[in-house]
Formats: C-alpha cells, structure tokens, sequence
DNA sequence: TATCAGATGATAATCATTATCACAAGATTC
DNA sequence: GAATCTTGTGATAATGATTATCATCTGATA
C-alpha cells in the first residue's frame, strides 16, 4: 500500500473510531487502487490474494461499515431486490436513502441534461436516467418524531 | 381488469408472439393497475389472490418476459449484487444496459440538472444522480462481429 | 376437435447476503 | 511490553432472492 493511502486509511480509521486492522487496511486498499464499482465477491479474491484466510463475511462487514462511515459509496441508492415499472411516460425517480423508497417524479420537474462533452467513444447512448436522492416525507416525520 | 387493459394486453401479446394466458393477464395487470415500482415477490402476493395456484417461477419467467419484449421496464439498469465506489468526486455513471458494466462519467460531461417544479412536499433532497444508459464499446462490438 | 409449441407449477439448485458465536487481535492503560 | 478490555475475525449456518429443471397442461392454429 503506497504511504500515502496507508496514512489516509489510519486516519479515516482514528477519525471513525475504527480498529485499523490488517484486513480493512486490504479491502480499502483494493477498492482505492484502481477505478472500479467492485461486488463484495470481486474485492473478496483480490484481498484473499494477501490475506488467503479471510473471510467473505469479514469484506461484507467492513465495506458495511465503511459505507456506513462514508469512506465508500453505494453505487446505487435503491439496491435491492428486482423492481419493475409498468409506467411508460419519460420521468424520473425520487429514492429516498432512507428507506430506500422509489417515486415517480414529472419529467418536466427537471431540466433537460445537456451534453457537454464527449461520452467516451464507442459508447452508443440510449437515455438518460436522473434519480433524485434524498429523505422521504414518512422518514423525515420518523425522525422528528424521535428528538 | 378493465377492458382497455385487457385489449391492451391482447395487443401486445400478439405483437410480441406471447401466448396470451391469464396468469400473464393477471401479472400484467397488477403492474399497470396501480401506480408503484414492485418486486416479483410483491407481484406474486398481488397475483395470488386471484390465481391461488400460480407459482413464483411464472412470475419471475412473465417479468423477464415481459421487460424483454418492452412491455415493462426494469428500475434499475444495473441490478443485481451490491456495488462499491471509492471515488468521492462528483461524477456520473455510464451503465451498460447489456452487460451492466459501469464507468464513471466525469461531472463536466453533462450540464446541471435544474429543478423547474416543485418536489413532492415533505422530499428533502441530498442531490442528483445521473446515470447514462447505452451500449458500452465492448458489448457494440461483440455485437457488429455476430453480422 | 386434434395437434403441438410454448407456458405453468413444483421444487431443487444456485447465488447473494446476513446472523451467530467462539476465538483472535487492536487499543488502552499501566 | 504485559494485562485488560473491546472490537473484529473466520467458520459456517441461516436466510433470502433468483434461476434451472422437468413433468404436465393449455392457448393458438388449422
Ligand atoms: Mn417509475
Ligand atoms: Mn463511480
Ligand atoms: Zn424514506
Ligand atoms: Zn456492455
């Protein structure tokens, strides 16, 4: 691990009030050393490649912890089971990152994304899907409810 | 089902080659019914009440189905196992609706999304994510290679 | 109505994720 | 550095989601 990310690592670790093991220092290292949107399987073999006694539970409950903590992101807000819209009209979606909740939100709220450079080559564009992330009305009268 | 429903999914059964059975009818009818973004699992509860003997399997066989055939569509065109990113700039996403890759897509590639209506009363809004989904240059070329 | 490709239901198999718990290893204090 | 405390880890069972298999049935067509 370059000293640089070594350092960044304990620090986010000191800051979280993290135990700065071996097996975290590994699984951040896979996932910040090269670009990627890795599965927990993916950056379980990569680990296992250092650390050959790991366990898979270990890398879910870590990347768990550290997306809880915000040193990782979740790619998708609403990942879960399998979900189907029969609604046809272009629209968007409104997730709440909460509950992980999904409405249709007007299309004409927005507006229009613009291209501004180029998209990668060989890329051949088929739409763009804008997802509105935030808290729902029912979990933020959740949490009032609480203070 | 009301008959405009029903003709509607006669229609599109034929156009589609699909043989028009009524667990179909009654699978098709609990997505577009009602407004909602449901899981198979949902479906199936939805569905049994009036065919107490269908099976989840024909459930999950009609959705796939019918996404494939443009009937329905999926929510997500990424789903399937949870996906890390290590990268904290703002960025975008180019989703492979094929293969399900994804790539990040610089910030500056698009232009902002701006708000033009109101957002449901009670949304409390984090930020905006903005997934472009096409054909990624591997998967166009496995493609052109078949002709 | 007879035929048959395709659809269904039951269920096993697979894959993804989480829970459990005995043991090990960081952190903290001396 | 050793003792202690707290938290993390590995093994594995349990759960949940999805897919595969296959015998049987049914809608479409002539
Ligand atoms: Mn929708
Ligand atoms: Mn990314
Ligand atoms: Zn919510
Ligand atoms: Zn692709």
């Amino acid at each position: 691990m370059r000293r640089e990310t070594y350092n960044e690592f304990r620090r986010l670790c000191q800051e979280h009030s993290l135990a700065a093991t071996h097996q975290r220092q590994k699984i951040y290292e896979a996932l910040v050393s090269r670009p990627g949107h890795y599965s927990p399987e993916e950056i379980y073999e990569q680990v296992k490649q250092d650390l050959p006694s790991i366990s898979l539970a270990t890398v879910y409950k870590n990347l768990k912890t550290f997306v809880h903590a915000g040193m990782l992101r979740e790619v998708s807000p609403h990942h879960g089971s399998w979900r189907i819209d029969a609604n046809h009209h272009p629209h968007h979606h409104l997730v709440c990152t909460r509950c992980r909740s999904i409405t249709d939100l007007d299309f004409d709220s927005l507006g229009p994304v613009k291209l501004r450079g180029k998209l990668p080559s060989g890329f051949r564009l088929e739409k763009f899907t804008i997802e509105v992330q935030g808290i729902c009305k029912a979990c933020t009268a959740a949490e009032t409810k609480q203070h």
